[in-house]
RNA sequence: GUGGGUUUAGCUCAGUUGGUUAGAGCGCCGCUCUGUGGAAGCGGAGGCCGUGGGUUCAAAUCCCAUAAUCCACCCCA
C-alpha cells in the first residue's frame, strides 16, 4: 500500500481499531486531555490558543539559538504566498508569552494562569516516545516571582499524574540559579574539564563548549568516571543568595504539601530561557524516553522577546509519553461510550418511524438507529456491538399499538414503552447512568 | 546526524535447498436465524509478499538501493 502517513506522526483511532500499539486510541488521548483540563481549571487556569506556526525569529529568540531544537529540529513553513520565515512551533511557551505581550494581557489580574494543549513539531529521528508531531499540555503562569507559584505549578503536575492513576512517577527537582550563577558554574566546569578534555567522549567534548552542565548527566562510563574522579561540585553550590532562598522556599512548600521529590543537580533544561527552579517528571517503565514532562521558571523570557520584564514559570506534559506510562502500568482507561439507546425497525415500513424517534430522542441523549430493517436477532446484535445500554425494536405489532419494545442489554430485562413516553424514558435512563 | 533489527491479507503470523494457483488464526461481510444480543457451524470478500533495480529458465525466498517502522545514541515531551 502506498498510503503512508508522514514519518513520526500518529493517527488517533476509534476504540476497537486494530494496530493500536502503533497509533493512538482517540478516547485514551481525550482522557489525558480531559484529566489535565479538570485539574488546571480547578486551579484557575484559563485556556489560551495560539497558532501552530510562528515567526521563526520568535522561536529562535524564545527557545534559544544554541539549542538542538533551533539548530536542527525546526520545520520551516516555506510557502504562504506573501510571507516565508514561519516555523511549526516546537513548544508552546514562546507563543504564549508572545500572545500575552501582544494582546496586553498584563492588564489581567496577576499572576495570570494560562493553559493550552495541542500539537508540537520537531524534525527528530523517530523512536519510542519521540515523534515529529507530538502533543503537549502546557501550563504557564505570568507575572509572579513568588516561590509559592513554582511549588503550585509542580503540585499541579503531580495532581495530573495522580488523577490519571499513575504511580511510578518521580519528580526530579533542581535549580539552575540566576543567569550569573549559571555563568559562574559553566566557567567552573570548563576550567575543571578542559585539562582533561582528551578523556571526554566526543559528545562531551562538544558539550564542553556548548553547554558544560550537560557533561554531568552523560551516559558515557568514561565521562562518569572522570566526573567522580574530579569530585565535581553541584550547581546548587553556585546559587546566589536570592536563588538559594527561592529554591529553599519551593522545597519547603512541596514538603509541606506531601509532594515527594528528589533533588537532582543534573537537571539541565534544554531550552535557553530557564532560570532558577527546573524540574522533570520521570517514569520508571517507559524506556529511554522516561521524561513525561518538565518545567521551569523563565523570568527573562519576555524581555528577551523584546517586551517588558514579566516573570514567568511553566511546564509541559507530553501526552504521548503519559499514554506510554499509562500503558506500562496497565491503568484501565475509560473507553468510548456507546449510545444510550439503539433503535431498529423490524420491517421496512417502520424504518422511517424508528429514525424519527431516534432524532427526537437526541434532544435528551445519544441515540442511534439502524438504516434498514433488521431481524430481531440482528437488531440486538447490532445494539450490542455498538455498546448501547438499551436496544429498542419496532415492528408492525408495536407500531399498531404505539409502543417500542425496549431491552436493557446488561440485565436482559425487557418492557414496552409508549412512543410518547420515550423522552421520559431516556431522561430516566440517563439519570440512572450518572 | 549515527548504529542495529524488522517489513507477506484489516490484525498477529506461517511460507521447505529459489519451482506451478502464497496459507492459517482472528477480524469483516453473508447464511443457518420472519420476533430476541455476546455462541457455534457453513460460506464469502480481501495480497503488486513495503517500493525500485539486479541475478536466474524461474524470486515472497538471493544481491543492491530506497522508504517506512522498531530499538538505542544524541537530544528531548
Amino acid at each position: 500500500m502506498a498510503l503512508q502517513r508522514p514519518k513520526g506522526t500518529q493517527d488517533h483511532l476509534p476504540d476497537g481499531s486494530p494496530k493500536l500499539s502503533r497509533d493512538v486510541q482517540a478516547s485514551a488521548f481525550a482522557f489525558v486531555q480531559d484529566t489535565a483540563r479538570r485539574v488546571l481549571e480547578r486551579a484557575g487556569a484559563q485556556f489560551i490558543g495560539t497558532p501552530l506556526f510562528e515567526e521563526a525569529e520568535l522561536v529562535r529568540r524564545g527557545v534559544g539559538g544554541s539549542t538542538d531544537i533551533v539548530r536542527k529540529e525546526m520545520f520551516t513553513v516555506y510557502y504562504f504566498g506573501d510571507h516565508g520565515g514561519y516555523v511549526l512551533r516546537p513548544e508552546g511557551t514562546a507563543s504564549i508569552v508572545r500572545a500575552y505581550l501582544q494582546n496586553g494581557l498584563k492588564q489581567l489580574p496577576a499572576p495570570l494562569k494560562l493553559w493550552t494543549h495541542g500539537p508540537m513539531f520537531r524534525a527528530e529521528n523517530v523512536q519510542k516516545g519521540r515523534l515529529r508531531q507530538f502533543h503537549q499540555v502546557d501550563y504557564e503562569v505570568l507575572g509572579s516571582t513568588d516561590p509559592l507559584v513554582d511549588a503550585e505549578a509542580i503540585w499541579l503536575m503531580w495532581a495530573v499524574v495522580r488523577e490519571l492513576g499513575l504511580t511510578g512517577v518521580r519528580v526530579k527537582l533542581g535549580s539552575i540559579g540566576d543567569p550569573e550563577d549559571r555563568e559562574a558554574y559553566n566557567s567552573y566546569l570548563r576550567e575543571l574539564f578542559t585539562p582533561h578534555e582528551g578523556r571526554l567522549s566526543d559528545d562531551s567534548k562538544d558539550r564542553l563548549t556548548r553547554n558544560p552542565m550537560r557533561i554531568l548527566d552523560s551516559k558515557s562510563a568514561e565521562d562518569q568516571a572522570l566526573i567522580r574522579e574530579l569530585n565535581v561540585n553541584p550547581m546548587l553550590d553556585f546559587l546566589g543568595e536570592a536563588a538559594r532562598a527561592h529554591f529553599a522556599a519551593v522545597q519547603a512548600h512541596l514538603t509541606a504539601w506531601g509532594v515527594p521529590f528528589d533533588l537532582d543537580p543534573s537537571i539541565v533544561r534544554g531550552l535557553d530561557y530557564y532560570r532558577r527552579t527546573a524540574w522533570e517528571l520521570h517514569h520508571t517503565q517507559v524506556g529511554a524516553k522516561s521524561a513525561l514532562g518538565g518545567g521551569g521558571r523563565y523570568d527573562g523570557l519576555a524581555a528577551q522577546l523584546g517586551g517588558p520584564e514579566v516573570p514567568g514559570i511553566g511546564w509541559a506534559f507530553g501526552i504521548e509519553r503519559l499514554l506510554l506510562a499509562l500503558e506500562a502500568e496497565g491503568v484501565a482507561l475509560p473507553g468510548q461510550a456507546g449510545p444510550l439507546l439503539f433503535l431498529a425497525a423490524l420491517d421496512e415500513e417502520n424504518v422511517g418511524l424508528a429514525a424519527r424517534l431516534a432524532l427526537q430522542g437526541r434532544a435528551v441523549a445519544r441515540v442511534e438507529f439502524a438504516y434498514r430493517a433488521l431481524k430481531p436477532g440482528n437488531a440486538f446484535k447490532e445494539a450490542d456491538r455498538r455498546r448501547a445500554r438499551y436496544a429498542a425494536v419496532i415492528g408492525s405489532n408495536e407500531a399498531a399499538r404505539g409502543v417500542l419494545n425496549v431491552k436493557n442489554l446488561a440485565s436482559g430485562e425487557q418492557r414496552e414503552v409508549p412512543l410518547e413516553a420515550l423522552k421520559t424514558f431516556l431522561e430516566q435512563a440517563e439519570l440512572e447512568q450518572a
